[in-house]
DNA sequence: ATGAAAGCGCTAACAT
DNA sequence: ATGTTAGCGCTTTCAT
């Protein structure tokens, strides 16, 4: 343990502070000199304390990562994109979960960030006025992926765009009665992703009742808890309708796959009585031949990773949200509606 | 920033020392004092420095997880699992995903856990000797899920057991030919899981042929590599084969759903030409009507986390690993063969 | 029960 | 280019 600074100055004939220098690169070494370090560094198996280091700098060389749920396909893939690009440059991680609102509570009153990180990063979570304004207290870079929060760099991708365009897709094969698969108020932590989908597919799908000069189905629009059970509960509830949809609109893969089998169990066929459209392109939708809207996650994980290194090192800038491309991924859950 | 603990003191009109043992909830500070500072400290929204702290003390309050995938169903869960208890005790997570042998390699040289924690986890990684040395090095307790290690606590499920139990179920049901889909030598990472279920898929199935007086079909073992397409592929080869198994064991149910897509495309019905058997319960198994051995995963990560806590407060105490239960989940990819 | 003082191991001026 | 000297903010003897 007692692996200290100063032996190994003793042991390459140098003071502390040329040793902290030449571990650190800083320049003003001398090549001879640094090299001597390094190599009594070495033999010693020496490697700085966090600790003190952080103490005398006040860096950590830690970022701290807000997430609403680990073990959510689409989260734990950003995360995953987000480690591979911190590690590569020397920042470790520091998990924060969520879970709930309870657990979103605690989490805001302990703030275990303070003082542990250098930079904070955000997913999905929209943030409240008191909470942005604690985040931002840290003095530290604050980037969020999904949502835009002043004060803080964002990346994420065009949600409204991306679900009108899957709208229109469904519109375009003929559908009239679509029906939506998402969150309905109030929102658990509340996102406001699903809500975006949802202004997405009204805006559709009333443009659509207005051509036909009549009224939109409001018993169309279903909460599905982006859980697989949730969607096949709500598949089932907009099965039960005296007016059925030819299409339904789930604003997360999850939640298509709820829908799908709750159609195979009412004994429909896909996309033949009923056709289901997904958003992610999780990892399964191509094994359950679901259409949907595919979205870069890892690379929502690694641009974030990059923007968090681009703050820690040339301070803050702020820049316009970085928004990545989507795209639509057609496969056998979508074709025309059978005329009845 | 300058809410140093002198502060504290100052208002609360007692001595630095006496605050850090208030605040610490350390015996023999007076409750009318230790009542004062606190309402002091919250008046100035003061929170220790971790760095310092850490410096002065030794501990981090804070545990590095090792982790192959994040983003892997199976590992999500323990996180969250771990996590959830971890947080509940004030303790701080550190993430550290190895990807692959080359990130692996990276973690090991640079050890970035040097004095950064006062424990760690490994999930599912069997250890090399010179890896094993270098963790207990850290003089921290470590825990271990899925693997066991000298020195190490670990959690577990008894592998061998629960995938001979699925095995005798396929032979019960009448299957005398049954596949395997797993991973064939060399396994990324080292993971012994695998070989696991391996050895438990010979031993009964052999068993079966030594009955039948009959060689075992070698072709009938085919790695997939743990995940969808890769069982889709393994299955593919399987159904190439010029006798052909009744019945699949797939080492994770992952694995398994890439059979039955496998099996859909060749235009075979599952379970009446096929039947598939999975493992691990994933969330979409129910989805898939998959039967499959449902192991606790979530739990596996809570009992690592209590595990973790134990360690750090009553010392090492080694113990025998926890095994937790697994159960044969029957849905409906599997019965009897169909006679042909 | 409380305070004074000496570190914990490093980095950052300031000298030289 | 390198060394000296102060801290960084806390905890922990040791006194009182």
């Amino acid at each position: 343990m007692p692996d200290k600074l100063d032996d190994v100055a003793r042991l390459a004939g140098v003071s502390a502070a040329t040793v902290s220098r030449a571990l650190r690169g800083v320049r003003g070494v001398a090549e001879g000199t640094r090299a001597r370090v390094l190599a009594a560094a070495a033999e010693l198996g020496y490697a700085v304390s966090p600790a003190a280091s952080s103490l005398a700098t006040g860096r950590t060389g830690t970022v701290g990562v807000i997430v609403p749920y680990v073990d959510r396909w689409y989260f734990s893939r950003i995360i995953s994109g987000v480690e591979r690009v911190l590690r590569e440059a020397g920042i470790s991680l520091l998990l924060y979960n969520l879970g709930d609102d309870a657990g979103r509570a605690r989490f805001f009153a302990e703030f275990p960030l303070r003082r542990r990180v250098d930079a904070v990063l955000v997913l999905s979570l929209p943030l409240s006025e008191a909470e942005r304004a604690q985040l931002l207290s840290l003095g530290a870079p604050l980037v969020t992926v999904g949502t835009e929060e002043p004060g803080a760099d964002s990346v994420g991708i065009d949600d409204h765009g991306a679900a009108v365009t899957a709208m229109r897709h469904l519109v375009q094969l003929g559908h009239r009665e679509i029906g939506f698969i998402g969150e309905t108020a109030p929102v658990p932590l509340g996102f406001t992703t699903p809500l975006r989908r949802l202004a997405a597919y009204r805006e559709v799908y009333h443009a659509v009742c207005r051509e036909d000069g009549r009224a939109p189905e409001a018993g169309f629009e279903t909460g599905g808890g982006f859980t697989v059970s949730g969607g096949e509960q709500a598949m089932g509830t907009l099965l039960g309708l005296p007016r059925r949809p030819s299409a339904v609109f789930a604003a997360s893969d999850e939640m298509a796959f709820g829908a799908l089998r709750a159609l195979r169990r009412a004994g429909l066929r896909v996309p033949h009585d009923v056709s289901v459209l997904g958003f992610d392109d999780h990892d399964l939708a191509g094994l359950l031949e679901l259409s949907t809207v595919a979205q870069p996650v890892a690379e929502l994980g690694e641009h974030a990773g990059r923007l968090l290194l681009a703050r820690l090192s040339d301070g803050k800038i702020l820049t316009s949200p970085a928004i990545l491309r989507t795209r639509l991924v057609l496969r056998g859950s979508t074709a025309p509606p059978t005329t009845r």
